[in-house]
DNA sequence: CAGGTAGATGAATCCTACA
DNA sequence: CTGTAGGATTCATCTACCT
């Protein structure tokens, strides 16, 4: 399956992954031949020591050769000049997609702008289940971004808005998506029963990609396979790949995992549609949206008891401090207690359940979903 | 209330709103004194086909090739002014927030590590009523990027991680935050009925902005102060601001708009400790107290291992001697181990966790002081 | 087989006071 | 400044195994 370059054209690395680092590789490829490029390139994480989970478990983090650089010039370099292949090889219409995290993600677009793409949209991956933060220092790390980029200003590129809305239940794509990370049977192990890559992404991220921007028959090319879920879904979809990786061990398991990929199946299977039940809503909420002031007095159901709204949405009753849940069954010596139904706030002398403003939040969270 | 910037001291400016160009205005402010900035600089790039320089004026006559180059390249050089004297006005433990789309956020983002900052989140507001892509060409642009930095890395910063915890019903607060656009009430209109700024941000982003990552009575910054939102938020929250901003009719807006808010009371604004804060107790006081006799036997969590009290507060386990901690780390094969709530002491045939008499040391001391 | 529980794990820039 | 040691810290999901 692996492919020779050939000048000129194609013939010979379509639907093939070619061994060698992407730079050399997209240099022997002809200029505007490639419509899609989708790039995973590494993020120069950074990572010092090691990291425990508070069970004490080790967090397997990305210790890769292939993420380390000396430094942010050196990632600079880097990225201009895989960029500047990209660029010479994609067709006039053609896009980029690039995904990253806060580490890499604001070089990228800055050296995407200075090479004279155009930014479409950014569109960011809202991790389902991401991992914690388990040190308690920061705000969950739940998403990574993508750059969706037309080679340059004014050029026509492909656009397949009226599926993606059919895809959103009849409303228009956000530039938020939530999607689980790659993990159970999508993830592939190797014979050890590891990850076979510590980085790969889930099919549905690359579904949407693909599905949004290429047409069928279409070329999308990786400079970065890694294990092929560009390939694999860009081939399920009926569009051909090209994936270029320097690590034997990625390539014969892209291989494998391609080769066993039926084409077409996919079009056939009604997308996923993370379907929540009732969204959560946080107390806090209503007081930073301004519903409640911080300071203002909630009534207990049969007005007894009397608490005070903080800032963070905990309550302040007597001798308890706590969320609305806990201060109520204190007030009221119970194991459990709805804070939503048992708490009141007064508007023109009447007292209103808070779960009232709940609603209102949940109203505008169907909007968006 | 519009003040003078003093050398060496906030004095004069605090809780007020300097008039004229920020970077001008920074280089005015003494070294090391603002605990946080929140900066929602201009987006400036190619709004509607118009180029505008930093200053907003028009840039005229120049081929678009040209511009585009000399658009982003005057960008850069803003950016990194205003980024240089706020890097200089920071407290060594302060920290940045800064709000941008795509269209120039990456810029940012790369600005901020060249100048030595050091990235700890990047953030998505993800807006809950954006407004939809008209044309059916792209993705609804329905976020917003924020990055959090710290001055430099390595530095201290402020994290209310237990408070935004609560904020978010008992689990950890994401890096993606669901907020509605600032419209209705909150949204100031001029005299004609328009909107009087064009990118006023919600009160409820400042709100967790700045109860996560200050304390009550620092001091807030914001070099594009617009209509004041950040000054708003800050003083209800306790907190005190400092606002920057050229156009006097923002400033008097902004005037009158603080002028009204009333703080919450202190009591409201204190947020969920942490128990990194709480005092530490030597183990070794409990035995000294009577809680725990020399010679009485522990218990590991789950009750496999036992150890045994000594005198000066170490334990003594198989082969092990040392503090609870070290003696539970090494009874387990763990990296570490919290001693207090690994270790359990009998009382009535009940095993109950040796922190138990930590919290009635904590509580004893609490009284007497 | 259904249902419940325990264990594992994910692109992570993840502590800090005191000697 | 560095080194040492106290002790604080996790969510959603999938797999394996047990009753």
């Amino acid at each position: 399956m692996a492919g020779t370059a050939v000048a000129g054209t194609l013939d010979g690395v379509l639907d093939s992954i070619i061994a060698g680092d992407c730079i050399e590789v997209m240099r022997r490829l002809p200029a505007a031949s490639v419509d899609l490029v989708f790039a995973d390139p590494p993020y120069n994480l950074q990572l010092k020591g090691e990291l425990h989970r508070p069970d004490n478990s080790r967090v397997e983090g990305v210790t890769e050769a292939w993420d380390r650089f000396a430094g942010f010039a050196d990632y600079d370099r880097f990225t201009r000049a895989w960029l500047a292949e990209v660029r010479r090889i994609l067709k006039p219409h053609g896009a980029i997609w690039v995904i990253g995290s806060y580490h890499n993600i604001f070089r990228v677009g800055a050296a995407l702008q200075d090479a004279g793409f155009w930014i479409l949209n950014d569109v960011i991956w809202r991790k389902a289940n991401p991992m914690p933060n388990f040190r308690g220092k920061r705000f969950t790390n739940a998403h990574e971004t993508l750059i969706w980029a037309s080679r340059e200003e004014g050029a026509r590129y492909t656009f397949h808005y009226e599926a993606l809305k059919a895809l959103n239940d009849g409303v228009q794509m956000r530039s938020d998506w939530l999607l689980p990370i790659c993990t159970g049977h999508e993830r592939i192990k190797d014979a050890d029963g590891q990850k076979a890559h510590p980085t790969q992404k889930p099919e549905a991220l690359l579904h949407r990609v693909i599905l949004a921007t290429t047409n069928p028959g279409d070329v999308v090319l990786d400079p970065f396979f890694g294990t092929g879920t560009t390939g694999a879904v860009a081939r399920m979809l009926g569009r051909h790949f090209i994936g270029i990786e320097r690590e034997p061990a990625y390539r014969r398991i892209a291989e494998e995992r391609i080769a066993r990929v039926r084409p077409f199946e996919a079009e056939s299977i009604t997308v996923q549609g993370s379907k929540r039940a009732e969204p959560r809503v946080a107390f806090g909420t209503l007081v930073e949206r301004g519903l409640l002031r911080p300071g203002e007095e909630l009534w207990s159901l049969g007005g007894r008891h009397k608490a005070k709204v903080r800032a963070d949405g905990t309550l302040v009753g007597r001798d308890v401090t706590g969320s609305i849940h806990q201060v109520g069954a204190h007030l009221e010596g119970a194991p459990s207690c709805n804070g939503w139904t048992y708490w009141h706030f007064r508007r023109d002398g009447c007292l209103i359940p808070i779960d009232v403003l709940r609603q209102q939040i949940r109203a505008e969270m169907a909007a968006t979903h």
